[in-house]
Order: C-alpha cells, then sequence, then structure tokens
RNA sequence: GGCCCCAUCGUCUAGUCUGGUCCAGGACACCAGGUUUUCAUCCUGGUAACGGGGGUUCGAAUCCCCCUGGGGUCACCA
C-alpha cells in the first residue's frame, strides 16, 4: 500500500509532492461466480472506475445456467457488491490490482472464460450437434496461459462483387490472427456473402479467395480451394455451412417464419418509390427519417396479404429505448432509437438483407468476434436488437478504422479510375486511345466515362487503358500489388502496421516494425489498434519491399521474380532465358518490386545494334581529353576478347588488371565500356554487366560504339 | 444536415489509461556528408509534430469542457 511513496522516493526533490489522498483506489467488496471477469465486476457493481480494485469476497452460488449465454454465468448477475470503502491494511487475500491498461471508456465486458463443458453445452444449443473439437489431436496443453484461453472463432465475410480491397485484406489478417493466436481452439472461416443477386458474381468470389490465398491468410473452414502449392483450404469439419449465402436461404426461411409468428417481425408492403417519398417528406421537414408502421397496421391481415403473394419486405420490431454497444477498439457506444427503426429483414425478392444473414450466420457458425470495418459501426446496434430478437449472444465486437489516401479521402476503387480520368484530360485524349485492342472500350461509353467523375470502367478495361496510355494506376486491390511485385509477407507486414503496432523496441532502441504473420499471430491485441484513419503510404511500402526483396537468398529472388513473371511478364523469360539467373543476381539489390526489377538490366534486353547513346554520358566519357574513352575502348576490346570464362568474376579481374597495368583508375576504364554497352553511365557491377550481355554482344557492342565515336578521338578537347 | 467515430513530425506511429524521467522517441520520405568503377546497397548526421481556446494541477502531449478540422453513416448494397 505504500507503493505512491515508494515512486516519489525515485524522483527529483522538485517533483516529490505527495499525491493527494483521492488517487488512492477504492475497494469494491464483492461476491462473484465462479469464472467471471473482474474487470467485468466492476463495470456490474457500477464501478467502472479503473482505479477501484475488486476484493474478491465470497462466491456467489446458483448463477451457472444461463441460457443467453450459452450456459455460461451471466456476468452482470454474477456479482453482488457487497460494499466500497478504503482498502483494509492488512489483508491481501485475493486481491487482484488494477493492471489493466485501459483507459475508463475501454473498460469492457470480457466473456468469461468458457470452460470445455461450457462449450459442448452451447454447441448442442446451437445446432444441435457436437462441439468443434480441436484442429490438432488432442495434445496436453501448457499450464497456465494456453489453459486459459478461450476459444476463438472469426470470419472474414466479403461480398464478391469485385476483388479483395486492401482494407478487406487488413481485416482478414486481423481475424486470422486473432484466430491463430487462440492456437489449436482458434479457427478463422471465411464466408461468402452473395445476396446481393444483382452485384455477385462467382469469378469475384474465385478471386477473393486466391487473392487471400496469396497473401497466406489461410482460412479453417469456408469454401475448399486449393493453393498453388498444393494445400487445401477450407472445407467444413463442424458441420455449419454452407459458407455462400445464397445457399442458406432454407435457414433464413425457419427463422423468418419463427420471427413473423412471434410478432417480432412483420410484412411491410410500401414499394421502394413510397419509401423514398416518405424520406423526402422527411428531410423537407428537416427530421430524421425513421419508418414507422402505418396507423391502424393489423398484423393478422398482414399475414395474410403476405400469404396471397402480395409484395412485400420483412421488417424487425425494434422497441429498445437504448442499444450499447461494447467495441473493443472503441469501448461502449450508447445508441439511441433513430439508429434502428424497423429496418428491413428480407428484401422483396426474398432474400435476406445483409444485417439479417450476418447476424444469423454469425451465432450459427459460432463466430465469437466479429471484426470488420468503421463503416459497419453505426450497423451494429441493429445487429444487436437482432440478436437479442433471436435469442442469440452478441459476439465481441471489433471495428477497425479505414484506410485512407494520401488526401485523407478513403481509399476506393474509384481511385483507379480518377487517375486514369485525370491523365486522359491531362493529354487530351478524347476517344479510345490507339493502342487499345479494337473495340475493347465502346466509344460512346468510354466518352460517358471521361465526362462522369462517378463512373467506373470494368477492371480489365481500365487495365487495358492504363497499358495503352503507359500509365501506372494506384494499386487499390490485393491484386494490383500482388501484379505490381510487392511480396506477400510485406504487404501484410505494412497492411498490419496500418492500424496496429506491437509496441514493442527493437535491441537497437528502434521501434519493432518488421516483423512476419507468427510474429502477428503471437503478438496482436485489440488494445493497440489504433483508432485513426491512417493513410497508406506507399513510399513506406516501397522501403519494406525493397528490404525484404535485399534480404531474400539470390535463389529465393530468382525462384520469387520467375514465379512473378511467368503471371505477369512472359517476355522478359523468353528474352532473358538461360541468362535468367545472372539478370536476377545482378537486379535483386536494385528492385523496389518485381516489376522494376527488369529495369536495372533492361540493356541487356534491347538487340545488339540498337543501343541509343546518351549524349551526356558520350560527352563526358568518351570525347573527354582527346577522346581517350574511345582509346580505352580498343585496348580493352583487345583484353575482353581473350577472357575465356565470360562470367563476372572473370570479367572484373580482368578489367582490373588491365586498369592496374594502365595506371588508370577504374572510373577512366568502367565508364567506357558502360557507354559502350548500355548507352550511359549508370548500370549494375561491370562484371554483371558484360557477362549479361555475352562476349559476341560485347565486343559487337564496342565495335559499334568506336566506328560511331571514331571522330573524337584526337579532336581538341 | 442528424447521429457516430477520430485528432502527436509530410506519412505511419511510440508516449496518453497510471500527469513530472518528453525543450516528445522510432520508421519511411526529404536534405547534407562518407564508402564504392556508375547505379543500388551500406554508414554518419540533420530538418521536422503535441489543431485552437479555456479549465483542473506546483506541474498537462497526457485529465475535463468547448471550438475547429477530418472521416464514417443515414438503402429492399454489403
Amino acid at each position: 500500500m505504500d507503493l505512491v511513496d515508494d515512486i516519489n522516493l525515485e524522483r527529483p526533490a522538485h517533483r516529490a509532492v505527495p499525491r493527494v489522498r483521492d488517487q488512492i483506489p477504492h475497494v469494491v467488496h464483492a461476491r462473484v461466480a465462479r469464472g467471471v471477469d473482474l474487470d467485468h465486476v466492476r463495470v456490474a457493481a457500477g464501478h467502472d472506475r479503473l482505479r477501484h480494485v475488486v476484493r474478491v469476497v465470497g462466491v456467489v452460488q446458483g448463477l451457472g445456467e444461463d441460457p443467453g449465454h450459452g450456459g455460461l454465468p451471466d456476468p452482470a448477475r454474477a456479482a453482488e457488491q457487497v460494499g466500497v470503502g478504503d482498502p483494509p491494511r492488512r489483508d491481501r487475500v485475493l486481491q487482484r490490482p488494477c493492471d489493466r491498461r485501459l483507459p475508463d471508456h475501454l473498460v469492457k465486458i470480457r466473456r468469461p472464460i468458457p470452460t470445455r463443458q461450457d462449450r459442448v453445452a452451447h454447441a448442442r444449443s446451437v445446432r444441435g450437434r457436437p462441439p468443434p473439437g480441436p484442429r490438432a489431436p488432442a495434445r496436453r496443453t501448457p499450464r497456465g496461459i494456453g489453459s486459459l484461453m478461450p476459444q476463438v472463432i472469426t470470419r472474414f465475410a466479403p461480398s464478391p462483387t469485385g476483388h479483395l480491397h486492401v482494407g478487406g485484406a487488413r481485416t482478414a489478417l486481423f481475424c486470422w490472427a486473432l484466430a491463430r493466436q487462440a492456437g489449436p481452439d482458434g479457427r478463422f472461416l471465411l464466408r461468402v456473402e452473395d445476396t446481393d443477386r444483382a452485384r455477385s458474381s462467382k469469378a469475384a468470389a474465385r478471386g477473393i479467395l486466391e487473392d487471400l490465398a496469396w497473401l497466406g491468410i489461410d482460412w479453417d473452414e469456408g469454401p475448399a480451394f486449393t493453393t498453388e502449392d498444393g494445400r487445401t483450404l477450407g472445407g467444413d469439419p463442424r458441420g455449419v455451412g454452407p459458407f455462400f449465402q445464397t445457399q442458406r436461404l432454407e435457414i433464413y426461411e425457419k427463422l423468418f417464419e419463427q420471427l413473423l409468428e412471434s410478432g417480432q417481425a412483420y410484412p411491410s408492403f410500401e414499394t421502394p418509390e413510397d419509401m423514398a417519398a416518405m424520406r423526402e417528406q422527411a428531410e423537407r421537414e428537416k427530421r430524421t427519417f425513421r419508418y414507422t408502421q402505418p396507423e391502424g397496421y393489423d398484423h393478422a391481415r398482414a399475414l395474410e396479404r403476405m400469404r396471397s403473394a402480395e409484395a412485400c419486405v420483412l421488417r424487425l420490431r425494434v422497441a429498445q429505448p437504448e442499444i450499447v454497444v461494447t467495441d473493443e477498439v472503441r469501448g461502449r457506444i450508447v445508441f439511441t432509437p433513430e439508429h434502428y427503426d424497423d429496418f428491413v429483414i428480407r428484401k422483396g425478392d426474398g432474400f435476406p438483407t445483409y444485417h439479417f444473414a450476418v447476424v444469423v450466420d454469425d451465432e450459427l457458425m459460432g463466430v465469437t468476434h466479429v471484426v470488420r470495418g468503421e463503416e459497419h459501426l453505426n450497423n451494429t446496434p441493429k445487429h444487436v436488437a437482432l440478436q437479442q430478437a433471436l435469442g442469440y449472444r452478441t459476439p465481441t465486437y471489433a471495428h477497425l478504422s479505414l484506410i485512407a489516401n494520401p488526401d485523407g479521402s478513403k481509399m476506393s476503387k474509384r481511385d483507379k479510375d480518377k487517375a486514369a480520368r485525370a491523365a486522359c484530360h491531362e493529354r487530351k485524349v478524347g476517344t479510345p486511345p490507339p493502342g487499345l485492342a479494337a473495340g475493347a472500350i465502346d466509344a460512346a461509353r468510354f466518352a460517358e466515362w471521361l465526362g462522369d467523375k462517378k463512373s467506373q470502367l470494368p477492371s480489365d478495361q481500365l487495365q487495358a487503358l492504363a497499358r495503352a496510355m503507359h500509365l501506372t494506376l494506384p494499386e487499390i486491390e490485393v491484386e494490383d500489388f500482388r501484379r505490381s511485385g510487392y511480396l506477400p509477407e510485406t504487404l501484410c507486414n505494412y497492411l498490419a502496421l496500418l492500424g496496429w503496432n506491437p509496441g514493442e523496441k527493437n535491441d537497437d532502441g528502434t521501434d519493432l516494425e518488421r516483423f512476419d504473420k507468427a510474429a502477428l499471430a503471437q503478438k496482436f491485441a485489440f488494445e493497440r489498434v489504433i483508432k485513426k484513419a491512417a493513410s497508406f503510404d506507399r513510399a513506406k511500402l516501397l522501403a519494406f519491399n525493397q528490404s525484404d526483396i535485399a534480404a531474400m537468398t539470390a535463389e529465393a529472388f530468382e525462384a520469387a521474380w520467375r514465379a512473378w513473371a511467368e503471371r505477369e511478364n512472359p517476355g522478359l523469360l523468353t528474352a532473358l532465358a538461360d541468362r535468367f539467373p545472372l539478370a536476377a543476381r545482378a537486379a535483386q539489390i536494385r528492385a523496389r518490386t518485381l516489376a522494376d526489377a527488369a529495369e536495372p538490366i533492361a540493356f541487356a534486353l534491347h538487340p545488339q545494334g540498337a543501343v541509343e547513346f546518351d549524349a551526356k554520358a558520350v560527352q563526358k566519357v568518351l570525347a573527354k581529353n582527346g577522346g581517350e574513352g574511345v582509346a580505352v575502348l580498343r585496348e580493352m576490346r583487345v583484353v575482353l576478347a581473350g577472357v575465356e570464362a565470360f562470367e563476372p568474376v572473370a570479367l572484373d579481374a580482368a578489367v582490373h588488371a588491365f586498369a592496374e597495368g594502365r595506371g588508370l583508375g577504374m572510373g577512366k576504364v568502367a565508364q567506357p565500356l558502360r557507354v559502350a554497352i548500355t548507352g550511359g553511365t549508370v548500370s549494375p557491377g561491370l562484371g554483371e554487366t558484360l557477362a549479361l550481355v555475352g562476349k559476341a554482344g560485347v565486343l559487337s557492342r564496342i565495335d559499334r560504339c568506336v566506328e560511331v565515336h571514331a571522330g573524337l578521338e584526337g579532336a581538341e578537347a
């Protein structure tokens, strides 16, 4: 209890002012049920100040079977406050200090730690099936942390309307990390939310699976998928599928029926036009629009109309005066009724709305943690209302901030259209450019796209347009980053850092920023998730990618570059042929991405006679001092013609020996050669440069260079 | 506009809960210098931030209030 004074003793005199008495924590005496988190007790007992210490003074009996919590004790009832007072001096029994590093507004209701029995009971009540077994064969969990680890089931639930956006990838990554962190009891599942029949496509769903697999974000349950290296992802070991919502209609139908019967849901017959009119009127009257049931609504009559196939939607009756959402990153948020009117749960086409399907599926799939983008924060009270209507548990929620562009706007797929459109305007391109395959983009459509800021071209057309205009579009989707030659591990590393950080230091005092997915899974915690929206910094990603490429072994880089080229630039492979390993060695340290790796060795791709000499380089290297560079070239030609093994080390040795023998600096010898071989003064190491072009190529390039620049020799400088 | 969320170098962030060790640390970018046959790499150094105003306190980046700014959301999309 003398902690305070101990601290102050260490401080310089002017700071050693004693703390005021009220800094000392109050103590709440409480009786609690087994398995209940004491932080929660603090809240339940009305003492949510963190500095309050909860002292357990007994056990509350008979609170083990609350069906609403799947057989776990209801935390709200699991504590009885006994009294509040100053800490007694000598009592050290069962005290739990306030050691959680959380601000008041983040005091959160943690789930009681479920036992194996609890989980069994829970799973039965949900599915009438045995509970999920551990993935690995039963193994002894280490004592301590492992045995206390609750089951964690997370999911990523994309809607297949396009490629995977980086924001989605980050969400998936965090979900994955959370599940992996929980060890054998953790599961990460993938569910495809395809209830929007107009916008969903099989191809998009497939693309998202590919993107996820490429990133190494493996899902335990969900659509089956075979990776490029032959691993199988997905599947349905617990029997909670199918994982496409359009295949789950029967499940939803039953629940609709149930809600209709109990009167918690009701049919509503307004057309979309009616709704629009009502909204407009609300806006005119400057009030927030809320749907209200029509005067004189008659449930029996409404059901009758519905059964006679009259067009209608189903709405949930929501009567809660307020709904509290507890979010792992944002804390406790209280929502009032204007956030959740009687919203639609079944659309006119018979499909469930997102709100309905997400709540039902999360429950039925046993999802414990819902991690998603901030755009869903305002939807959460609706989901909680639905859970209450259906008698479901509420999962732990965590809403991640959005990823923004450097200008602060939301990073969006439209940004690619924006960039292309801006380039067209700037270059005064008014019709589909000629480089484009005929008919790739309809001229009228192109004009429309050019004029409408919100218009989007299909991604393949946009890609073709960019190619034709030699334009680099901003990378927004995972697929874009893959095409641009980023390493999947690097992207994951950077994405993880965009909104979270491990808060640890390296040995040299710098912040821990570089880590792999395994470390992420080990360290990830909501407590260190940043609330602020982060803007995406390509320069930093590029720096990460470059250093990761540099850190690879030569073999690994060669393999990665080859794999990338096979997919994105097969011409590079044919042009380089058996020179590829040599090219890879020269390119690696100079590459920021797999796409730009070819740039430093581009000279090796030119036809032999086509070297274009840079005028400045010629002046500086060949012409100076009466064309001494050209003279060196003549001599070097003889030397190089005599080199048997035309490979970097031998070539470097030969050039060095020549320079030394002639008493010249390396610069005087290397630079003329560079210009002769590449046309400019910049290239990889001289040995590599020469080896890449080959003996015949080197000699012919020297010959041509000497021929073209012979006039410089002997001329006055 | 209503509601919700957020606010430290140009950018990503540490520090905020538990006020003093912070005239604020790291990374990327940028600038300068060095190593090297050019480039790249590598090394050394530097510029650079607590949005504004009140309050609490001996003391505020840190706690409270207001303002401002940014973002999100208000669908039979997800």
